[in-house]
DNA sequence: AAACTAAAGCTTTTT
DNA sequence: GCTTTAGTTT
């Protein structure tokens, strides 16, 4: 891409961001302003305008995805491949310069890197030893973690024990969890940073070498690091200077797990003439929106001034609905999406439903799913994620094909049959040296000598089973499911609460072929990968930070809940939570809908809920209200009118299949006008929305 | 190895 | 209140 070419795509003070390449630079990109695009252009340009060799930039992100998303921008930009260059996640970075360096610290190079939970069993194993009660060890885990954020090594913290709020006993077992990881040459999360800033203090030639090496450091997300990170970024910049932090303090919402805003002051403190940019052009929202998250944000106090403008329209008018309680909300956004939906407008990919807790997620996923809407929730357990849910699945899959192994271990003992542990290791053990599946080898066991007859009894029951229902494959799904259920003998296992997930998972199959039901629940359950799927989002307003939707509901927008009743009492926490509500109102593209519960259940109690105080901060007009009377429901709506179909008696009723002539096969979206002149929109997969008067066009109802 | 029972926890979360 | 997990029993 040339130089002309590259800016002309950029707004001014995205070019000034792009072009100021000579020592410190500070970008404060609001949000919706095109800091993704600042990033990934201003690496292209640094690499094909500038000639800096692309294997000198280290570009450090917190997040896989975001590091993903980097680089197949910037392939997308220079049509050169970024394989091996510095572009990714400060963890993954780290580990690869200790790969390298870590003999240095008396680690060896093969170290292994510790998730959580490898964490939690050793945190665990020495609280045992140390006879302190073990449930505390996620407590302990986290306090071990944001000491390591600070750079405070065991070490430190003895040095200074009266620093620290120091608990003898938690230092001790800090000490030894740290020996621990020593000895079996292991990392773990926090350690890949701090581990690396250690070698770079210890070892100046080290951290000389990577001065060299890294001409240019562009950092994301910079309101997001922590003490560790910062240092890291410092130091790797502290000789060129050519640094590039890019961030909203707007936007800070992890103090809680180590997030210093504060860096971003430092930053300028501690890189003299360090240069600012402003991005303040949002690209996103509304007008109306925009007016919204401006006055929630513009009361937090402590951050650098900024305000978002915008060129879009003043858009549509921005709801607050009070429901009686939690389920007449969380029917009420159902209601409404279903309206969107039906009325063509959006499609429910388009939809995302944003809350401040996963719990609240409950109640919005039974709606939906009583209104037979798909949806996909992120972090936290979905429809599909349930442990019956998955079994059935793992069924179905198995008997599409049954090589699948993984699939097999999930269901062989599920009812009980057993077949636990100790027989599958015997089945996996033969299916190695046969170099067969495990069905096969079961099989071939069930014929053979050699083994005993319970043994053989228990998979002769299990083989048979499964082998009656892959004779029946290609029945309709939902007969093949009811006879999964009986032929195994799992609904009556399961017992009566799960019976209706397993109902609706009949329900859902309804019409659809093996392959591509397996396919969506796959889709479903796979947390990282893209989503094809037409699904409403459903998400907590933290994970929801970076992305953007046409239309946003906030579910949830009561005193206790937004703010969080846990954060009231700390000024600090309460602005965290002025700002997770700004990242929440930031993320509508279109359409923003705000709604609370007058009563909800919060754990043990039913709770009488007061409008959110950061409310009154939103000037009256910017908003409207909307009552939503639960009887009332199918008729009145706050957003827009119901479907003129509603008590329709036409067979083209919303959601009816139809062929036409030219367009094959539709979906009905909505329906208007008397049962003699009825007009349709419909939607054809090949051609889009259609809207059609069923007096001339021939269609005809499957 | 599985089924039952008691008990804890319960804001947000990526690596 | 509900869900997850640890510990105990069969």
């Amino acid at each position: 891409m040339t130089k002309q070419a590259l800016l002309s795509e950029l707004n001014p003070q995205q070019k000034d961001a792009v072009l100021n390449n000579k020592g410190p630079l500070l970008v404060l990109a609001g949000a919706g302003s095109g800091k993704t695009r600042v990033i990934t252009y201003k690496f292209t340009y640094l690499m094909s305008v500038l000639k800096i060799p692309p294997a000198s930039i280290l570009a450090m992100t917190f997040t896989n995805k975001a590091a993903a998303e980097m680089k197949e921008r910037v392939e997308g930009l220079t049509g050169k491949s970024v394989n091996g260059l510095w572009i990714g996640t400060f963890h993954s970075l780290s580990a690869r310069i200790l790969r390298k360096e870590i003999d240095k610290l008396g680690f060896q190079k093969d170290f292994c890197i510790y998730d959580s939970s490898d964490s939690g069993n050793l945190i665990r194993s020495i609280l045992k030893e140390f006879k302190i009660h073990e449930a505390l060890y996620k407590g302990i885990l986290s306090k071990i973690s944001s000491l390591k954020a600070s750079l405070i090594s065991p070490e430190k913290l003895l040095a200074n024990e009266d620093s620290y709020g120091f608990d003898e006993k938690f230092a001790r077992v800090y000490v030894r969890y740290q020996d621990e990881l020593r000895k079996n040459n292991s990392l773990d999360f926090d350690d890949l940073i701090m581990h690396t800033v250690n070698l770079c203090e210890r070892h100046p030639d080290v951290l000389e070498k990577y001065q060299k090496e890294f001409s240019y450091l562009l950092i994301d997300e910079f309101q997001d690091t922590n003490a560790s990170q910062y240092r890291l970024s410092r130091l790797l910049a502290s000789k060129h200077k050519n640094i590039c932090a890019v961030g909203d303090d707007d936007q800070s919402i992890y103090k809680f797990r180590g997030a210093e805003v504060r860096n971003i002051q430092k930053f300028k403190k501690d890189f003299s003439k360090t240069k600012v940019v402003r991005l303040e052009q949002n690209y996103r929202s509304t007008q109306n929106i925009l007016n919204i998250a401006g006055s929630v944000i513009a009361l937090s106090p402590e951050r650098m001034p900024k305000k978002l403008w915008t060129e879009n329209g003043k858009g549509e008018k921005i709801c607050y609905c009070t429901a009686i309680n939690e389920k007449e909300e969380a029917r009420y956004i159902s209601q409404s999406i279903k309206e969107l939906y039906l009325k063509g407008r959006y499609s429910y990919k388009d939809i995302a439903v944003l809350y401040r807790i996963n719990q609240q997620s409950k109640v919005l996923e039974e709606a939906m799913r009583e209104n037979g809407q798909p949806y996909r929730i992120f972090g936290g357990v979905s429809f599909y994620g349930r442990k019956e849910i998955k079994d059935i699945i793992s069924y179905l899959k198995f008997i599409a094909n049954p090589d699948d192994s993984v699939s097999l271990k999930r269901i062989v003992n599920c009812p009980p049959r057993q077949i636990g542990g100790t027989t599958i290791t015997r089945v996996e053990n033969e299916a190695r040296k046969r170099d067969e599946s495990l069905y096969n080898t079961m099989k071939h066991i069930i014929k053979s000598n050699g083994y005993t007859a319970s043994l053989k009894d228990k998979i002769r029951g299990f083989v048979n089973i499964v082998e009656e229902l892959i004779d029946e494959k290609n029945i309709a799904l939902p007969e093949l499911l009811k006879k999964v259920f009986d032929k195994t003998g799992y609904s009556s296992w399961a017992g009566e609460e799960k019976a209706d997930n397993l109902t609706a998972l009949v329900n859902s199959s309804e019409g659809k072929d093996l392959r591509s039901f397996l396919d969506t629940a796959s889709l479903f359950s796979g947390l990282d990968e893209p989503l094809n799927d037409d699904a409403v989002s459903l998400m907590t307003i933290h994970s929801s930070k970076g992305l953007e939707f046409p239309v946003v509901f906030i579910a949830g927008i009561e005193d206790g809940l937004m703010p969080h009743f846990h954060a009231v009492k700390d000024t600090d926490e309460l602005e965290e939570e002025r700002r997770l509500f700004y990242v929440g109102i930031t993320r509508a593209q279109d359409m923003l809908v705000m709604s609370c519960a007058r009563k909800r259940r919060l754990y043990t109690s039913v709770q009488e809920q007061q409008p959110s105080r950061f409310l009154s901060d939103i000037p009256p007009g910017y908003y409207h209200c909307v009552e939503k009377r639960p009887r009332a429901d199918a008729v009145a709506s706050a957003i827009v009118k119901m479907p003129a179909n509603f008590f329709n008696t036409s067979p083209y009723v919303t959601g009816a299949r139809v062929r036409h002539p030219k367009w094959g096969v539709g979906v009905v979206r909505d329906s208007y006008g008397e049962t003699d002149d009825v007009k349709v929109t419909v939607n054809f997969p090949s051609v889009g929305m259609k809207r059609l008067s069923l007096k001339f066009a021939n269609l005809e109802k499957i």
